[in-house]
RNA sequence: GGUGAGAUAGUCAAGUGGCCAACGACGGCAGACUGUAAAUCUGCUCCCUAUGGGUUCAGAGGUUCGACUCCUCUUCUCACCA
């Protein structure tokens, strides 16, 4: 029981500091019931959530099932500072409001995740607000700059000549302090996170509130295109809010290879089954496109319901598998005879004319599951299907 | 503060008076092949009902029949010196 609950809890940790430590929390939950604090940190910043933020949420409900409170820290203090990200120079100051309306759309993605009656939701700026400028003084006298500047990011910044400000030496310092507060027991973070979680035990320390934490570092979850982080910004992401249908395909539209690291850090599956779906491709046994299917249908099951999920499952059959026009497509209307290169536009499945055009002349086009080659084609009154490529699609009528 | 280099399409990056809507790479889109995977191959990739027209090469002026290319100023970036 130990050894399967310490395996699923270092299942694609980046790195571990002091696991002792864990295995020592485990066993006193193992042996007497005893329950420990594992702290994780939002930023109220992002309300939209995709996979890569559900990584350290999924872990968090690993704990969660092993005995753990989880600290849901949000750095509603912090957030007016702004983390040190070196691109950080245009960062927009929150208002409490807007604070509150992500926050809330926040938790109500996260709780799909988390066992709510397991959670405590905690706002740093309850316990940072009071601090005052002593505390801030005597926080920040614990610290060298010379340590300060260990921080890869600072130091990169400060050997290229690019502006830190003083007040971004604080954040971790303060981060840290959240810790101490909290009296966390584990404290866990992505790999970028680093120095800001180390922070915690070296404070924890100073203050000698207790033992210091354990660290638990997970890795940053790479985006669709399997190289760079998935991120909003690059348009890599799988966003929890994806309708089903986008969610399904977009699991399936990743690479074999990748698809076992969402295995290993998004799924639920435990890891002896994974092993053996692993081993079953490897020997032909079991055709990965059915392995990667069934990792979509867990994730949209998670974020929509198994019903919905089935339904993605069978439309993208449909559509894909048979090539088949999907159940539902957005309709449009227009009157009197229309140039079909504008009516692609008007549709939205075409950016310009001149793209329009040339997916034409391509081939790319087909109206009524029909290739067309005509770009001079005038649609007359009727209704049609037109599709571009093989995932747009639009219904237009023609008055 | 001084000196020098630079700013080109989504990104990187050629182009140094007409052959430039601008080489190439990446990305993206589409086609073939597939498992809408990857890999590979091919085509396309500013806009406009188009063998043509329009608007682009940081911004504003100027020289010229003609400028991304030359000149002036402005803004911003970078390097070296102080």
């Amino acid at each position: 029981m130990l050894e399967e609950a310490l395996r699923e809890i270092n299942r694609g940790s980046a790195e571990v500091i002091d696991s002792e430590r864990i295995e020592k929390l485990l066993t006193a939950y193992f042996q007497e019931g005893k329950t420990y604090t594992v702290k994780a940190g939002f930023d109220p910043t992002a309300p939209d959530l995709h996979l890569g933020h559900t990584v350290l949420l999924q872990k968090l409900a690993t704990f969660q099932k092993y005995g753990a409170r989880v600290q849901f820290l949000i750095g509603d203090f912090t957030a007016t500072i702004g983390d040190p990200t070196g691109k950080s120079a245009t960062r927009k100051v929150l208002t409490p409001d807007d604070i509150k309306k992500n926050i809330s759309s926040y938790t109500t993605q996260a709780f799909k995740i988390l066992d709510e009656s397991k959670t405590d939701i905690v706002y740093n700026n309850d316990w940072l607000e009071p601090l005052g400028a002593n505390g801030m003084l005597e926080l920040a006298s614990t610290l060298t700059v010379a340590r300060m500047l260990e921080r890869d990011d600072f130091s990169k910044r400060y050997a290229s000549n690019t502006p830190i400000a003083v007040s971004e030496f604080m954040y971790p310092l303060l981060q840290g302090y959240d810790s101490v507060h909290l009296k966390s027991d584990i404290e866990i973070g992505g790999t970028d996170q680093k120095f800001n979680l180390l922070m915690g035990r070296q404070l924890q320390k100073v203050y000698e509130v207790q033992k210091q934490q354990a660290v638990l570092m997970m890795p940053i979850l790479e985006g669709l295109d399997g190289v760079q982080k998935m991120s909003k910004s690059l348009n890599n992401y799988i966003g929890v809010t994806d309708e089903p249908n986008d969610m399904f395909g977009k699991v399936l539209s990743v690479s074999d290879e990748l698809m076992w690291r969402f295995y290993e850090l998004l799924s639920t599956e435990s890891l002896e089954n994974i092993e053996s779906l692993k081993s079953g491709v490897a020997d032909g046994t079991l055709h990965p496109k059915k392995v990667k299917e069934s990792l979509a249908l867990e994730i949209t099951t998670r974020f929509h319901s198994e019903e919905k999920a089935n339904f993605a499952k069978a439309e993208f059959d449909k559509v894909h598998s048979k090539s088949q026009i999907p159940t539902e497509i957005e309709e449009y209307n227009c009157d009197g005879e229309v140039w079909i290169a504008k009516a692609l536009v008007d549709c939205k499945i075409e950016p310009s004319t001149s793209q329009a055009r040339r997916d034409i002349k391509q081939g790319a086009v087909k109206i009524d599951q029909v290739k067309i080659s005509d770009e001079q084609l005038q649609l007359s009154s009727g209704e049609y299907i037109l599709q571009v490529g093989k995932r747009k699609f639009a219904k237009l009528k023609v008055n």
